[in-house]
Order: C-alpha cells, then structure tokens, then sequence
DNA sequence: ACCTCATAATAGATCGGTCTACATATTTTA
DNA sequence: TAAAATATGTAGACCGATCTATTATGAGGT
C-alpha cells in the first residue's frame, strides 16, 4: 500500500493518489487500509513520504561516500533523478515536492514530514561538504537541494531533460 | 473568477481549487462559469495560471531594468517573494510550480501553460545575463530560475525564510 | 425578437471514511 | 488436551459529502 501510494503520490501529489486507487493497485481491500492507517489518507500519505525521502536519502549518502568531490555527488544525483523521470514519462519526480507544495498550508503532519525529509537530506550534503572544507556548507546545501528541486520541477514542466543538464553545467559555480 | 481561482491554486494546486470554492470566492454564480470557461475546470486554471505568471513575469522585467546587476535582480526577486510567502502564512508561494508538479503528466494544455511561464521567465533572465556580457547566460538563467524555485519549495516546507536567506547569500555565486 | 449573460437546481461520478461479517491464528481456561 | 475466548487481519458493501459538469430559466440591453 506504501508503495503504490508513493506512486501515485509522484505522478499526481496528494490529491492525485486517490484511495480507491491506492487500493485497486495495491490489491488490498478498502478495510485493511483502515486498519494498518488508522490516520487515513494523511496518515498513509505521510507514512510514504517518509519511507520515499528515507530511500533517495540513502541513495544519495552512498553517492556521497562514492563520489571523488560534491560537484561529482550532485551531478550523479542529477543524472540518476534524471534517468528516473525520463524512463517515466516525466512523472517521477521528486516524491516530496507535490506534497509539500499542497499540503504545506494545510496540514501540519505532512509539513512536519516534508520538513524532517528535506531536513536530512540537507544534512547529508552539508556534512560532505563540511568534510571537503567547503567555507560555507550551511548555506551551500540549501543552496544546491533548492538547485536540484528547482531542475526537477522544470524539467517536469518542460518535459524535457534540459534544465537538469544546464543545471549540471552550471553547479560547480555553487561548489 | 481567474483571482480567485488563483488564491486558491497557490494554496493547494489545481486539486485544492475546487470550484465550489472558486464560484464561492468570486461570488458568481455555477452556471457562468461554464458560460465564460467552456472547457471547464483546465481552461479555468490555465488562464488563471498565465494570467498569474504575466504578472510574475511584468514584475521580474520592471526589477529587471532597475537592478544594477544580476544579482541585485535575483536578490530582489527573493526578497519580494518572500514577503509574499511569510505575509501569506507560507501560502503564497510560485502560482504555477504546484499545477506544474501536479498535472505535468496528466493534463497537455496545462503542461503547455507552465512550460511556456518558465520559459518566458527564463527568457528575461538570459536577455539580462546576455545584456551583462555573462559568459553562460541561458544555462545560467535555467539555473537561478531553479535555485528560485527550489528555494521557494523549502521555504513552505519549512515554514521559514531560512531557504530564501541562505540562498540570497549564495546567489552571487553562480553568476 | 434576439443575443448576452446571470442564476440556481440538479445530475452523475468520485471522494475519504465507516460498517459488519468473516477467516485465521494465538492465548486462555477447564 | 480440548474447547472457548481473544487477537489479528481480510474483505467488500455502504455512507454522506463533495466533486465537476449540465441543464433550464429568465433578466437586460440592442
């Protein structure tokens, strides 16, 4: 059920994973829902919003481990968010953003979670770059996260891979 | 109809614009609504969308000419868009990133409305850039475009201007 | 008479959420 | 050890509310 909400979710945000949906393709009955999220829909929502930021974040620590420098972990995490939306006809996007462009105003719950996700993952960029030396890791990490959800909103626009290659010409200004 | 439309499109997307609440808000009645927007709730929001980001972008391109630079441009920008946001309660953020991350795979005529937005903003970006003699101006204005964006995003996730801060202070950068 | 547009009732679908009934497994009790 | 009670989920019908869209009607100006 996590995880055909976070699909849904990705195509279409909050109000794009329908219920009725979530439960035709998960294949579980509408009862079992109630009874695993007793929170309903937001519940279920925040749930896999937390368990999507924590994936990616994982991905990108391991990146940050892998990768020679920050400019080679942001490009990397540019070019696999990249080959993510293109393989899904641009609607694989970032799993946080929609949410939290909706809900943010509205529920409290769901802005904490989107918060606490974009909070860790500011966090591991910001340690990368506290440890290459960077002068100024605070700013520098919100300033690349804001970057990188920036290209993926446009390249969801755009449907087009274009804003995330010119954004991967132009980061290493950043760094 | 299309203010109204657009208040509550920048607070949850096209699916937090019911039209109850749009005909509520303008206080006009169901029926004209159709009269006015045959193609229903999509020309509503597309209209209202272009119509939000002309006026976004007449404001960029009046900042454009007073900045002294670039920077002074973005900054402003920010600094705009912030007051917006905090004023708001963290509602108001971009009128077109919501629908766009919403119904960019869904809906053709709303994703030709915001991908023809960002690019028209891009375009006075890069005609500013170019017009400074910057070296990169169109993957540049891409790019600030970005940062702007993805900076308004963690704003309302966060619930803090400590997104637009941190990337005001880091904007030099990358031009 | 004609066209423009306002007005509100209503249709039909879908929404999130709740209900009861049922199946299976585990624990308690005699 | 057998029977009863409880716990854990499955399963889907069903609810009122809300959604977008359509319809019929009538006012007002030309």
């Amino acid at each position: 059920m996590l995880d055909a909400t976070r699909d849904l979710i990705e195509g279409g945000g909050y109000f794009g994973a329908g219920l009725n949906q979530v439960v035709a393709a998960s294949g579980a009955p509408r009862g079992s829902l109630y009874f695993h999220f007793p929170g309903g829909k937001e519940q279920l929502v925040g749930e896999s919003v937390r368990r999507a930021g924590r994936e990616i974040g994982d991905v990108a620590r391991e990146l940050a481990e892998a990768a020679p420098d920050a400019v080679g972990l942001v490009t990397g995490m540019l070019a696999l968010l990249g080959d993510r939306l293109e393989e899904s006809g641009w609607r694989r996007g970032c799993p946080v953003a929609t949410v939290a462009l909706e809900m943010a105003a509205t529920s409290d719950p769901l802005q904490e979670v989107c918060s606490e996700v974009y909070g860790s993952w500011e966090g591991t960029l910001r340690d990368r770059l506290a440890a290459d030396g960077h002068p100024e890791p605070e700013d520098t990490a919100v300033a690349v996260l804001a970057l990188v959800e920036g290209a993926l909103l446009l390249a969801r626009a755009h449907r087009s891979r274009e804003p995330l290659e010119r954004v991967t010409r132009r980061v290493a200004a950043l760094l």
